[in-house]
DNA sequence: AATCCCTGCTTTATCGATTTAGTATCACAA
DNA sequence: TTGTGATACTAAATCGATAAAGCAGGGATT
């Protein structure tokens, strides 16, 4: 009665019901996780713990819960950026299944910064989360092994570590990429600039840089190193700014542009805009990686789309099959989808490019 | 050794560190706080412990520690949904700012679903979350009720509870319509359609729409039921796809859209581009919220931006002056800040209408 | 010689929930 | 009368970290 002022009123405990009650908390403990029948619990008991606990609207603590159980129900997933729609999307999927399954998930960005990265692993470790899930920077593999190492359940998305026996799911990108090259030949591309992203050792940047190769090679397109330019991960629309200047430039005069990401691409649509630039007619736009906004941008973009949600659910399926077996001795899996090209107008090169 | 194949290999704790050096817990704890000097530690006995620690990779166990401390340096951050950039922006800023005071952000979406919203307040509570921001959906008051009673650390941005002493955070709505009716106005238009999302009770749509409603009677407007067309928050598309039929069609013709938030800009753009719809010359667009691609889409979009990170930067700082001063006594403050309007192409509404 | 202080630790209790290993009581059989 | 077995429950240990209180031993003080 006195303290309703200052302090926090202290949430009500198992020891509150069982003091009350006159039993013991082990008692309430049992019953309250629907243990009360099978240890021969008198059902009339029963009914009074349960009452009592909602009287006094009882809520467990979970860090006590978690601290006995060694397990939280919780599982964490670290992505670059989550307020790019990709991570979003499949965070949703995760989402959805996870909470099917009673886990709850917690979201972090590591902003493509490797020393974040770790800090999140660390924290999520020391808060026990039951698995992670990572689309990893790919420069802190220390961390990654050192999960593995402790049989740490986790699934790698997006990007992958080559040759480890590591859980992951990723698309295509070789393939995506390829066929992305072969529309753009398609529809008269002889030239074509790719953009990527900087930090060089990202694996689906590489896949799709070497996608990309191949196939200029395949349709015998332009190719020189000037027509790949890196893009800094922090500074995209300045980076891509310079590196359209150069493309388009007449020393260049690339026909076409194919985006490694949806930032690029959204990058060099804004550029189109400020500086007068018709896509498709001056320049064709490709982008790996489709968004919402591609479908009323000016023009609307042709996109390599990737099934998002399901690279989610299968991610959180990889990740569940490992906690919820005992033994951790099981194989891990790779999984590849594959992605979708979709065609809209940013790819029409004119007859006279042709 | 042994365990080297089968189940976790058990993190290592204080008690490790404490046994293998001879020296009880409770000094390897003060010591690993920093607290060794203050606790009259022998300085060699201090480099002992954090050598051991870190030969042993000791990280605390923070379930552990948060049920002894009673705060866990996490706070947790709910919003209607964070794949949205209006949120993921104000997320940013309130991490940044919450990271420097060492302090976590955990963030998950309610989905416009005060069920879950319910559920969410629940869950950071369980888990002891020191303090928590929130985007209420405003259907449920009785949780947030409940956190007042308890002198619960809260703070709500974007939208508010009237009349209750309650943190808030959110930007002047009613100000930022009425500009933007100013600015169709100043444009020419003549009769506006709004577009507002559904769930009425939500003080930010009901904030635009009088200062919709006012602005519109100080210019003279037309004025009609018919202009303010509800769209359901889970289908948007459809909706505004209906909507905008409606308002467009003979009976209306509106010559002017105000659309309440930034999705329904975007799927106003997107009918726009589907149905050879052109903004301005057949109708003006002017969105509240002011989004990236609005900059580059076709045509670009004039908008009432809101001061995202000031948004998210205002909230953590109510929130850690409360979580940090003992006295829950203090007075809540409800700041209101300044909108913008980012003037683009879309509002240009030819002579011709006028 | 008794007292006090200082340095450098340790012991014990605690946070809240769960698990393991009991115990008390009564009925009924041998 | 002793034993068997349900039935219905409890005591104590545990997870890991921390806080409060206490103690041992040596030197200085009176």
């Amino acid at each position: 009665m006195a303290a309703k002022k200052k302090g926090k009123p202290k949430k009500t405990s198992l020891a509150d019901i069982a003091n009350s009650l006159g039993v013991s908390r082990t008692l309430v403990s049992m019953v309250l996780n629907g243990r009360g029948d099978e240890n021969g619990i008198n059902s009339d008991t029963q009914k009074r713990v349960l009452a009592k606990a909602k009287e006094l609207n009882y809520k467990p603590n979970q860090l006590a819960r978690g601290l006995r159980l060694g397990r939280t129900n919780t599982i964490g997933l670290i992505v670059a950026d989550i307020s790019n729609p990709f991570y979003a999307t499949v965070a949703r999927g995760i989402e959805d299944l996870a909470g099917q399954h009673g886990f709850r998930l917690m979201v972090c960005s590591s902003d493509e910064d490797s020393q974040k990265e770790s800090e999140l692993i660390q924290m999520f470790r020391d808060r026990q989360a039951d698995g992670l899930i990572i689309s990893t920077t790919q420069q802190n593999n220390d961390e990654i092994m050192a999960l593995r190492e402790d049989n740490y359940p986790f699934v790698l998305i997006d990007r992958h570590l080559e040759g480890l026996d590591i859980n992951s799911v990723t698309v295509d990108n070789h393939l995506g990429a390829t066929q992305a090259v072969d529309h753009l030949a398609q529809n008269g591309a002889k030239k074509i600039g790719l953009l990527k992203i900087s930090p060089t050792h990202l694996s689906t940047m590489r896949d799709r840089v070497s996608g990309f190769l191949d196939a200029t090679k395949t349709h015998m397109l332009a190719s020189s190193p000037d027509l790949i330019q890196e893009i800094p991960f922090n500074r995209v629309k300045e980076g891509v700014y310079e590196a359209l200047e150069y493309l388009l430039g007449d020393e260049v005069k690339a026909d076409a542009i194919f985006a490694a990401n949806n930032n690029l691409a959204a990058a060099c649509l804004e550029y189109a805009r400020e500086n007068g630039l018709n896509i498709p007619q001056d320049i064709a736009l490709l982008s790996f990686d489709d968004v919402r906004m591609f479908k009323f941008s000016y023009p609307t973009i042709t996109a390599v789309a990737q099934p998002l949600q399901e690279i989610g659910r299968q991610a959180i399926k990889l990740l569940l099959d490992e906690i919820l077996t005992k033994e951790p001795v099981v194989t891990k899996k790779q999984i590849v989808l594959p992605t979708d090209l979709v065609i809209r107008e940013s790819c029409r090169i004119p007859e006279k490019s042709i």
